[in-house]
DNA sequence: GTCTATAAAATGATAGAC
DNA sequence: GTCTATCATTTTATAGAC
């Protein structure tokens, strides 16, 4: 991967974050790159061929989150720090998690609509077990609870709420969880 | 408003509920509204003009479902009534609410970034003093809890889930909710 | 109110030189 | 690997007739 290369691919990145991908035109990128349009194409082929590149980069990434969470012994630390991720994720890298995000609600890329990755279901498993030995009577449904209220704090957090807000939505919600 | 100047809207509408706002062009709409798309243009003035018409039948039909819950006397009605919106706003009108639910993520519209209607901050007010009068102790919490939780179904119901997934997602929120 | 025809600009993509 | 020049299409928008 070249300098120009990995220039392309971290200019697009912030510009589908911030405008989307059908309205971001390559030429804009290219631009703002300060490379040559033809060389956008030279690299990634076609516009598709250029998100393509930036999801590898996506699932790679998410791969380390989720590995992280896994590792970790206790159930209780596992679902706080499943708590945290999207708050981390953004602070992180804002720009490459808004447009994960982002991108189930735009056009469906490639024909297929959003599938979950092979690192999310994953997650899934490891939190509902995680549930189970805290003794929960219904873990499944735990889950698919916590994962709707991520899902909506996600969402939040595309608006750039203040930090004192995503602290105390934090714990709030962490307060709801215990050994049961 | 003329037969063919609803049957514009209606087919924006649903062609944006669909594919988005930018990847759904005006000859498409006129196309299968079966008018000409000069016709778009002379009722809309332009294109932000057509979704300028839908979004006030947006606030309009929100108005509605709003004050149904206000009237509402009982404060855990309310707040049932306010967890099953959501579902309730995309089986009646299924296009309709997920056009509004994407806009969040789409290319700024007019600059402006989404805003909350006075309608939800209105809904925001009655639903905090639901929570108070119930004898919970942070109200303004709860709510903020409640609508990411709302938030997050939302998403998840523009992936058509199954009935028995909705369902039973309905029932174990409310099951959370109760006389503190 | 509605349609046909057309302009004007933007956009994705390619060819060929360096 | 990279750039310049250019093409083909699509898309928004307007003008004028009916």
């Amino acid at each position: 991967m070249t300098e120009k290369q990995e220039l392309i691919l971290e200019t697009a990145l912030k510009l589908f974050a911030e405008n989307g991908f059908d309205t971001t035109p390559t030429s804009l990128i290219a631009r703002e790159a300060g490379v040559s349009e033809g060389l956008i194409f030279r690299h990634f082929t076609n516009k598709e061929g250029l998100m393509d590149a930036i999801l590898a980069l996506s699932e790679e990434r998410m791969g380390q989150k989720v590995q992280a969470i896994v590792t970790l012994t206790e159930p209780l630390a596992k679902i706080y720090a499943v708590i945290e991720l999207p708050v981390k994720l953004f602070s992180e890298e804002r720009e490459f998690w808004k447009l994960q995000f982002s991108l189930k609600w735009q056009k469906k890329y490639k024909g297929q609509s959003y599938r979950p990755s092979g690192h999310y279901l994953e997650l899934v498993s490891v939190i509902t077990d995680a549930f189970r030995q805290l003794g929960y009577a219904e873990p499944e449904k735990e889950v698919m609870l916590l994962i709707l209220l991520l899902d909506g704090l996600s969402n939040q957090l595309m608006q750039q709420p203040s930090d004192e807000f995503i602290q105390s939505t934090l714990s709030f919600i962490k307060s709801k969880y215990f050994n049961a």
